[in-house]
DNA sequence: TTTTTATGTCAGCCATGTTGACGTATCTTG
DNA sequence: CAAGATACGTCAACATGGCTGACATAAAAA
């Protein structure tokens, strides 16, 4: 009989009471991995901020740094579609990187209304010292955990991702043309 | 010639040269790991946000609701630590949500100087409201990548944080007290 | 009794997001 | 070619959620 019972739990099956054990504990779980979710990406993105801060600049700039220098050549627009914010937020922030000189626009050749974006020297040095902290963070991370961790936690990030835009994040990251 | 200048490239032996080609695909590999890390996440916020739009309140509430709901009679004090912002930043939130009843205080009886904080019937029930698309996101993302997956993604993530406060973060996770 | 601690509060500043309206150069299309 | 659509920029006003500094009160601890 109490052989019964517990398959019937662990089964899954002709689940009519409101939370069974196995319900719970994976709640649990859950709950666990949310949490640890944003305590890892408060961290994650903490050495770039103080980075930042001594150049008086934000994580809005760092955003923006990032994607130029991994896009060169991106127009307003795409950069727009990636930070999914409004072009006037974007403005302010990329008026500062061209007025430091970390960025520079060059007019479109094909269509002489886009401004393409691109690091200057000094900028890509800014993007450099800024990926120096967080690349270590996160390779010793992904190190620590075994090889094959690198794979599933992709997985799972990319899974996070609404469905409708995950295949525009994958050519993106993996340096395809900007979706 | 050649093959002595390619099994050096390749073993990673005596690396005097800038980047060997597998540190390129190494870096490569972390950039995409950083930037799903970005997408991920900010999609992750995205159903609460919308949500506790409607209500008029932001994403700091929704913290504060989180680990008051996930940690009752949680203290200020404790509360800060784990949120890690000044006092006047959570008595703004904590004020409004006072206010709208969905958190209230019991003075302390050990120590009457502090404010034990709890979600009322309110709180509790806009803190379900938050949790259930969130929860169906990162449930599906993980159950989609397969029943490893979850291990390696926890693993990861924890060894994201700084090293001196990850064992606080795990007790605090799996409940404990506050550490 | 003095000092320290837990909490609250006022006032002002900053970074970064938003909406709405408008302007200009350039490309596209009827 | 003229008209409309597109890419970008800009001004103004506002919201959110951080921050610092200063000060207040009640209660615990020394």
């Amino acid at each position: 009989m109490a052989d019964i019972k517990t398959s019937t739990l662990a089964s899954g099956s002709d689940r009519t009471m409101a939370d069974s054990g196995e319900n719970l504990a994976e709640k649990e779980a859950l709950i666990q991995a949310i949490e640890l979710l944003f305590f890892a990406y408060r961290d994650f993105v903490s050495d770039p901020d103080a980075i930042l801060e001594a150049d008086g600049l934000g994580r809005a700039h760092h955003r923006v740094v990032h994607f130029v220098g991994r896009n060169p050549g991106i127009t307003v627009a795409e950069l727009l579609g990636i930070l999914r914010i409004t072009k006037q937020s974007l403005a302010r922030v990329l008026r500062e990187l061209i007025e430091q000189e970390l960025i520079e626009q060059k007019t479109g050749k094909r269509d002489r209304r886009q401004r393409h974006l691109h690091l200057t020297e000094a900028g890509t040095s800014l993007e450099r010292r800024l990926a120096v902290p967080q690349h270590a963070r996160v390779a010793k991370a992904i190190a620590d955990a075994g090889p094959e961790a690198a794979v599933a936690w992709k997985k799972i990030l990319l899974n996070l991702v609404n469905e409708d835009e995950r295949a525009a994040v994958e050519t993106l990251i993996t340096n395809g043309e900007v979706p």
